[in-house]
DNA sequence: TATAATAGTGTCTTTTTGACACTAAGTCAA
DNA sequence: TTGACTTAGTGTCAAAAAGACACTATTATA
């Protein structure tokens, strides 16, 4: 079976930058490729738009599929079309990018007979075809959004404590903060929940979880208020 | 002369939604439509991507094309790929939005024997397509970023008054601003040449004119300097 | 030469940001 | 059980930025 057109067209696939965030740093979701071109080398998570999906689903059903992640925050990227990106033929890419909670997709097992990993975003290796591009661009777009818009709170568990969101920020935005000035600012912004629990297993004097209040979040939203860190 | 494929491919577009600014308000350009579907209705200018032009590239040409319209601030917007979106097939579409100098651009012709307007935002006809959730997007898109980037300068003449930069933000942010606040705000910046011109063919006080200085911008960026309104 | 229209200018108050250091609570090991 | 270690949690003050506010200057035109 084949599928003919008047005029030529390009190949449309999806791509996804994967990100989770740990106790060290941010870090990136790769997979190795295993077919030609760019075999064994790693790349990002993606694959050809089926035409009774969005790209959204695309994306999502990509994820699944070459990583079994599934339910997390995605956002589109960008859409990238240079002729030669694809060695085999003109290839467009629309590029997503994902938040997701480290935690819950620690053990990464190797679905699809695929070798799935978790890179630091300083300890990369190379990728294929021109995901580094890719991941640049959403590395950029990650911090600039996450001043501006509650997106951090996709990187941490449910349950989080102030150290770490502001920890959080710190390594996205890679800079040290002000631990009373970060305190008083995100508190201030009243969009947590303070629990009546504290984190367990640590080694020193446990700190208070929060909540991210998303409906309270909505509700300032539309009341004119700016989350800004 | 036909292309096949194994697998089916979706049609690939490229379309525009183009700002200008006069006196009043933002302006759209638009084109009406000659071809089913839609024929006769009016709809952002856009067409297919070929397979041996950039995506961009596609979007300049159909500018270019369409409208007359060239050398213009383009950015990429998003990339829809909706499935019933054209109702004859397939077709996803990476929108892109543009900048452009009214008054370079005032006399607009009707290039391609096709009927070309410029539409006060506030006053749109109805749209082919999906082209309204477009040029919503794109309105969205350049009220956030006109606040701290200095692309609102890319809707003005080279030489410009302070009033005129005032009045754009006023429009574009839809609401008004402190005259001497605004004036003081943006005069900090220092990437303001205050010319030895002033404005002509002005009933009353004629006000002195103003360039943007592209190349300082760079070099204070370049030093941590962010732009925000 | 009076009127009309916009240009151009400074001060003060409020709000926000940022710098800065100690006590409290809990774990762990001697 | 106590002392050492580790992180939690907290407030003040100064500097900078934002925002409110009203009059004089200049030019065109009737």
């Amino acid at each position: 079976m084949s599928y003919s057109y008047e005029y030529p067209r390009a190949a449309l696939t999806v791509d996804c930058v994967v990100f989770g965030l740990d106790e060290e740093d941010l870090k990136i979701l790769l997979i190795q490729r295993d077919l030609a071109p760019f075999e064994g080398q790693w790349a990002l998570p993606g694959g050809f738009v089926q035409l009774e999906e969005t790209l959204e689903e695309a994306a999502r059903r990509e994820l699944q599929e070459e990583t079994g992640i599934e339910k997390v925050y995605l956002e589109q990227l960008y859409t990238i079309g240079d002729l030669d990106r694809d060695p085999r033929e003109r290839v467009v890419t629309v590029a997503y990018y994902a938040l997701v909670k480290l935690t819950d997709h620690k053990v990464q097992a190797a679905t699809d007979a695929r070798n799935v990993a978790w890179f630091g975003i300083d300890d990369l290796p190379s990728l294929a075809f021109d995901h580094e591009t890719i991941l640049d661009m959403a590395y950029e777009r990650l911090r600039g959004k996450v001043r501006y818009q509650p997106i951090g709170f996709e990187l941490l568990p449910t349950k989080f404590t102030l150290r770490q969101i502001q920890h959080l920020y710190e390594v996205v935005l890679d800079r040290s903060l002000d631990k009373r000035n970060f305190r008083k600012k995100i508190l201030s912004m009243d969009i947590l929940i303070e629990l009546d629990e504290v984190e367990t297993d640590v080694a020193h004097r446990a700190a208070r979880l929060y909540k991210f209040d998303r409906r309270k979040y909505q509700r300032l939203t539309k009341q004119g208020f700016n989350f800004e860190i």
